[in-house]
DNA sequence: TACAAAACCGACCAAAAGTCGAAAAAGTTC
DNA sequence: GAACTTTTTCGACTTTTGGTCGGTTTTGTA
């Protein structure tokens, strides 16, 4: 890796970091060239624009998921298991970072968008696949497979993405998984027990702050 | 009313023409000043913050969609068209102003963001009784209401509101319409001919500019 | 060593949201 | 109608922020 090579990627890890805890909007250029300890004219270098960084931001986010979405995909795991570890995996890892914090927010809309546009573009592919694998196992039955993927992502995005969600929530979103695809009753049910254990510790206040 | 609320109505008024036209982000302060003629003092002797009159003009909207929607809920049609009706007279007027031409651009992102949460509270407990509705009259038959009517109405936004949308999706939501509210196979069907007729003349391109 | 390419610098610019003290305009009271 | 108050209006000014640019240093190379 090269120096300029270097330099970009140190740029986009505290880019990425002030993204995710303070939001896209929040963040100026100026903080970011202040703690990467650089001028201007340097960012500019190795960006066009700030918006253009911000996709170069995500871009790294979704490949990074990717690659762990792609080992659940050829793993040996049930197909609906699959499918849930696929879209866990492209969602921002709880604990690294305070994402649902501040990713969520309001004022990150714009992040969240661009965030959600690339990941069902990465997502729908794969889990088209699996689901496919499913048909052939006779656990789904269902046409327009791709749609109704697209679909279940967009449907986790608005259950789980925008903060809190209750047990009816969960139950309906399961409800509706099995039906997407025409599964049997029951097929999705662990879902619920996925959900409490990774989402159970969601403190409303709690984040014991990080910069210096 | 007052010379007050008259001048600052007709600020809203500007604004909202401005926002929907060009997005939020792209109407500046400065613009919306000058169309009324007035000094930027005056301005914000009326609002808070653009921010703040960015919700004032989408509780403005909303509560014009709400009347009409009010209206279709308490008509004598046939539950699912109430509720179709409902979500129609949720969303923002083809023809009013190029409305899916800017408002649902990525660049509107939180304006986008602003409307549907509005829009999801104010259309939940309308759209909740009219399933009710449907649920004594036999046609439905499901729990948990306003989840599932919450997810009806993102579901409508992740399919329609992203600008393009094939017959197949159009195909999946009217299936996934029917088994979220438990309804007899064929239910929804007259969804696909409403839009159809509503979003053929979708011209890729095809505005003819407005500004003077 | 000389030259070129890559990396870097920071003063400067323009746009945009927001502030503020003062001045008109409109109402009120006598 | 004068005196006084409240409402409304004004526009210069400030601050923040994304972005530009010409020049300088560093690094690689013939």
């Amino acid at each position: 890796m090269k120096k300029g090579e270097k330099r970009k990627s140190e740029l986009l890890q505290i880019a990425y970091r002030l993204f995710v805890s303070k939001g896209y909007e929040n963040t100026s250029v100026d903080e970011i060239i202040e703690e990467a300890k650089i001028a201007k004219g340097t960012y500019y270098y190795y960006f066009e624009s700030k918006e253009q960084m911000l996709e170069e931001v995500i871009g790294m986010m979704i490949d990074k998921e990717a690659g762990a979405a792609s080992d659940i995909a050829s793993s040996d795991m049930p197909v609906p298991q699959k499918i849930i570890g696929i879209i866990a995996a492209f969602r921002p890892a709880p604990d690294e970072h305070s994402i649902e914090g501040a990713l969520m927010q309001p004022e990150n809309a714009i992040m969240h968008r661009k965030i959600k546009l690339h990941l069902v573009d990465k997502c729908v592919p794969m889990l088209s696949e699996v689901v496919n694998e499913g048909i052939g196992q006779g656990i789904f039955d269902c046409d327009h497979v791709p749609e109704r993927v697209r679909m279940l992502l967009n449907l986790s995005n608005d259950t789980f993405d925008e903060g809190q969600f209750s047990e009816n929530d969960v139950a309906v979103f399961i409800d509706m998984a099995e039906k997407l695809f025409g599964a049997a009753p029951g097929t999705m049910d662990f879902i619920s027990g996925l959900i409490t254990k990774q989402y159970d510790n969601n403190l409303p206040e709690g984040h014991s702050g990080g910069e210096k």
